[in-house]
DNA sequence: GACTTGACTTAGACATTGTCCAATGTAGGA
DNA sequence: TCCTACATTGGACAATGTCTAAGTCAAGTC
C-alpha cells in the first residue's frame, strides 16, 4: 500500500490521514468492499472520518485507475484495490462472497462482428455465479 | 405479449388492467427499461398505476422466470422482457444504450476448476462495454 | 517556525432507488 | 349478485449516493 500512497503523492494528492487510512482499508487479496464498509473500517482507525470524504477518496481513486468499481450484486457498489492485473469475479449467489478469477481465453474474441452492432467494443466484464463450498455444504 | 399474458393467466395470476399494462410496456427486442421508466411508459396507459404495483409486478415476473434482471450500470436495475432465450450484453459507455448479444464459446469452460475455489459454478453473465456508432461518430 | 492559500474535510440536507404497510378496491368463483 | 382472497394504492421508511457551505489543514514560502 505504500507503493499505492507514494504513486499519489507523485500525481500531487495531500497526504492527509483520511486518506492514508482510506488507503490502509483498502489493501488485501480479493478485497471487495461497499463504501459504507470502508467507511466503517475507517473510522475503526480514525473516528471522525465522515461519509463524505470516503465517498469522495473513493471516487478519485478510481478515477486515477487505482481502484474498480465493482458491481456484482444489485445493492451498492463494491471497491477493488485489484486494478493493476486484469481479472473477473465469482460470486456466490446465496452469502455473496466474492473472488477473483483470470479465466483463460479472450471473451472479447467471442463476440463476432455481426453482434457488435457497430459499437467500438473495448473491455468484457464477466461474472460467474454459483455456490461457495460453504453455501454449498449448508 | 398475449403469450405472457396467457402464461400468467395459466399460473392463476388475476388479470388487472395494472398487470396488463405492465406487460404491454414490456415488450420488443432490445428491451431493459428501469422500474421508474416502466411506471412511466405504464401511467401514460394507465394514470392511476402506483409505483408500488410496478414494483410488486416486475418483482413477481422475475421471480416467475418471465423477465430477467440486469445490472449494465451501477444506477437502477433494467427489466428485460427477452428471458427465454440466454444472451449477453453489450452497452455504450457513453449514452447507455444497451444491445441483446449472442456471443460464441461458453465461458463457463474458459473457467479451470483451478479457478473455482470450491465454487458450484452455475451461471455466467458477460457486459461487453464499448462506444456506440453514435457516441463514437460524436 | 510562522504565514498563506488553495485543497481537503465535515455535517447534514437532498436525491434516487427500492421496500413495506394498513387501508381500500376488485377479479373471478360460488 | 355476493364474497373474499388477492391486488392496488399512497405514503412512510430504508439504503445508497451526491452536493454544498463553512471550517480545517498540508505543504510550500519566507
Ligand atoms: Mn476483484
Ligand atoms: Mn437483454
Ligand atoms: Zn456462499
Ligand atoms: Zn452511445
Amino acid at each position: 500500500m505504500s507503493d499505492l500512497l507514494e504513486r499519489l503523492r507523485g500525481r500531487g494528492w495531500r497526504m492527509t490521514a483520511q486518506r492514508r487510512v482510506v488507503a490502509e482499508v483498502l489493501d488485501g487479496e480479493h478485497v471487495h468492499l461497499t463504501a459504507d464498509e470502508v467507511h466503517a473500517r475507517a473510522v475503526a482507525k480514525l473516528p471522525e472520518i465522515s461519509r463524505a470524504t470516503v465517498y469522495n477518496t473513493l471516487g478519485e481513486l478510481v478515477s486515477l485507475g487505482e481502484v474498480l468499481e465493482v458491481t456484482t450484486d444489485k445493492r451498492a457498489k463494491r471497491y477493488d484495490p485489484n486494478a493493476h492485473r486484469p481479472h473477473h469475479h465469482l460470486v456466490c449467489a446465496h452469502c455473496g462472497a466474492i473472488r477473483d478469477v483470470h479465466p483463460t481465453g479472450n471473451p472479447l474474441a467471442d463476440l463476432p462482428s455481426s453482434e457488435r452492432f457497430g459499437f467500438t467494443v473495448s473491455d468484457v466484464e464477466v461474472t460467474y455465479r454459483g455456490l461457495c463450498p460453504d453455501c454449498a455444504a449448508a
